[in-house]
DNA sequence: AAAGATTGAATAATCAATCTTT
DNA sequence: AAAGATTGATTATTCAATCTTT
């Protein structure tokens, strides 16, 4: 028969509370807050700019015509689409982005790059990846940047498959 | 002289859209958001219970007597200060955490586990890991987790090392 | 009837200001 | 005056309902 370990007034037996996996999905929240912390202030001091934006606005710019429909614009960020059309409101009213009618199909619109929108995200993104390249490059040195980018696109596949296939065809994220 | 590569009408230069870092970051940020997703449905399904509160409870159910002060769980979430009392108000109206006061220094609050939130945070991390290591065991088998785990302490080490000093004296999180 | 997009209502997150204690 | 915690005001996000077009 195993004894108990701790046999102290009130103490709960501890169920999993120290399984290594909940160490690892710890260590990608608090990684992945830091991460889009530092990003979004940076971008923020130099580019007046929110990841939200930097992330919508990168998109159109690597978008056929520079737009792209507002249902797959939402597919491809992490909005829903109601959270998209808001969020489009904002870029709209800043004069980044300029709704466009859909001519095939009458109930869609486009979201579509402006000119200023343009001008915006091409500073934006030498300034953006040279943070992130000092960031990353030092703290991830040799391989291991590729190494942790397969483990993220093997990861991304399982999770969210509709964006895996979607890369086959147009590698919007790899 | 280099030739232009696109010299069509209106074609922006690509200033660096391309960067494979772009992809990696694209990747990590879709990877969070669908793991989050994953996780949360899961866990309010079986467990009627938020990955927030999952969060905040674990880390109560793992510190010394079940308690810990306001800021230091606030430092140990993604939440601000303003953001944790807010949770808390919501926990304690749940009847899963009751605010104690502190003795050595008036001006704080413990937030502690009540025996609901204790039986509520057992009956739930069973259910959150065997959901966790379905999908991870099978999307990074063999030592590809404990790769990716390592990757990411070294990641969250750099952006935040206030975490990582905190983890070697008491191992919140690796 | 179903799809694309938007809107209203409800919920939650933050910053700045406030209150108490040190 | 500074630290710990809370509150008010503002902004943003989501779900469900709605409107138009297919």
């Amino acid at each position: 028969m195993a004894p108990d370990i701790d046999t102290s007034a009130g103490a709960r037996p501890a169920p999993s509370l120290d399984d290594p996996l909940l160490t690892t999905l710890g260590l990608f929240f608090e990684a992945h807050a830091g991460l889009a912390l530092v990003l979004e202030r940076h971008l923020e001091a130099e580019c007046a700019m929110s990841l939200q934006w930097f992330e919508v606005l990168l998109r159109l710019a690597r978008s056929p015509g520079n737009r792209l429909r507002m249902s797959d614009l939402a597919a491809q960020t992490t909005l829903s689409t109601s959270g998209l059309t808001r969020a489009v409101d904002r870029l709209e009213s800043a004069g980044l982005v300029r709704r466009e009618a859909c001519d095939s199909d009458r109930r869609g619109a486009f979201a579509a790059l402006t000119a200023s929108g343009a001008e915006r995200i091409d500073a934006a993104v030498p300034v953006h990846l040279a943070q992130a390249h000092d960031l990353l490059d030092r703290t991830l040195p040799g391989d291991r940047l590729e190494t942790f980018t397969d483990l993220l696109r093997h990861l991304r596949d399982a999770l969210n498959p509709a964006a895996a296939e979607a890369s086959v065809i147009a590698d919007p994220d790899g």
